[in-house]
DNA sequence: GCTTATCTGCAACTTAGTTGCATTAGAATG
DNA sequence: CATTCTAATGCAACTAAGTTGCAGATAAGC
């Protein structure tokens, strides 16, 4: 099911700023902030994007993650993956490949690793 | 080491607030924030709190960590080990027995599952 | 095309965390 | 113990991510 189609069928309206949203959350391959949202839309408020985040992360339509740097980061919620987040550079790295444990008793919606991505291991 | 020796071998002095904040801190077995620590010390300036946050992260005396609402939870850095934050009830598990999985390239410094705890998972 | 409830945009607000600065108080030295 | 020097505290003002109230716009259904 595309992003529009669960919109539609979790009986929200396909507006114009929501089409907007949508394509360009398809167009990247790693979750973004409102900051670098807003360097890609210039024609959208605030409000309206963290409303919207809101709303599909109840329609499952978007995942959010918490940097460690005290902002969200979003992304598109297709197939679960774990989420590296380096505390050197900042950089949010999906790990499409890494797999995801079990826990028993508990149901484990996401995954985060914090530490240092190979680039500032190097160093 | 003791969290207060930790403190000298680092060339940091050892002030009254230090004191009470690692004994406060020792005294919990799970992270809290900055608002339910002001409830156990109302004497602490959170300037003070937040400053002495970074510094003894930085000496790895306390280990931070981002909850899903938007605040930074600390704790003690003794052993390592793996938190589950429930996005339902917002509780911040720590998780003393389960494993630390390996990534290669990546140095790993710390784990946060989400999803819902057992509590709220039976619901 | 008309109606209605949802959604948007704006501006004002909230709040976690930071910063500048004057004052206080550890620690080192004699 | 008194002196000195620098790190640390407390206060108040500030910053910025995210939220909220509301009036006007617009998608969906008839
Ligand atoms: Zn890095
Ligand atoms: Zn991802
Ligand atoms: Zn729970
Ligand atoms: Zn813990």
């Amino acid at each position: 099911m595309t992003p529009n189609e669960k919109i539609t069928t979790n009986g929200l309206r396909l507006t114009t700023p929501r089409k907007k949203i949508l394509s360009i959350f398809s167009s990247q391959g790693h979750p973004i902030s409102f900051e670098e949202y807003a360097l890609l839309d210039t024609t959208i408020d605030k409000s309206t994007f963290y409303r919207n985040m809101q709303t599909f992360e109840a329609a499952d339509i978007i995942q959010g993650i918490e940097s460690d740097e005290g902002k969200r980061y979003f992304e598109l919620s297709e197939k679960q993956h774990p989420h590296f987040i380096c505390q050197q550079c900042h950089t949010i790295t999906c790990l499409d490949e890494a797999p995801i444990p079990k826990l028993s008793g508990y149901r484990i919606n996401s995954i985060t690793y914090k530490g240092q991505c190979p680039q500032c291991f190097d160093l």
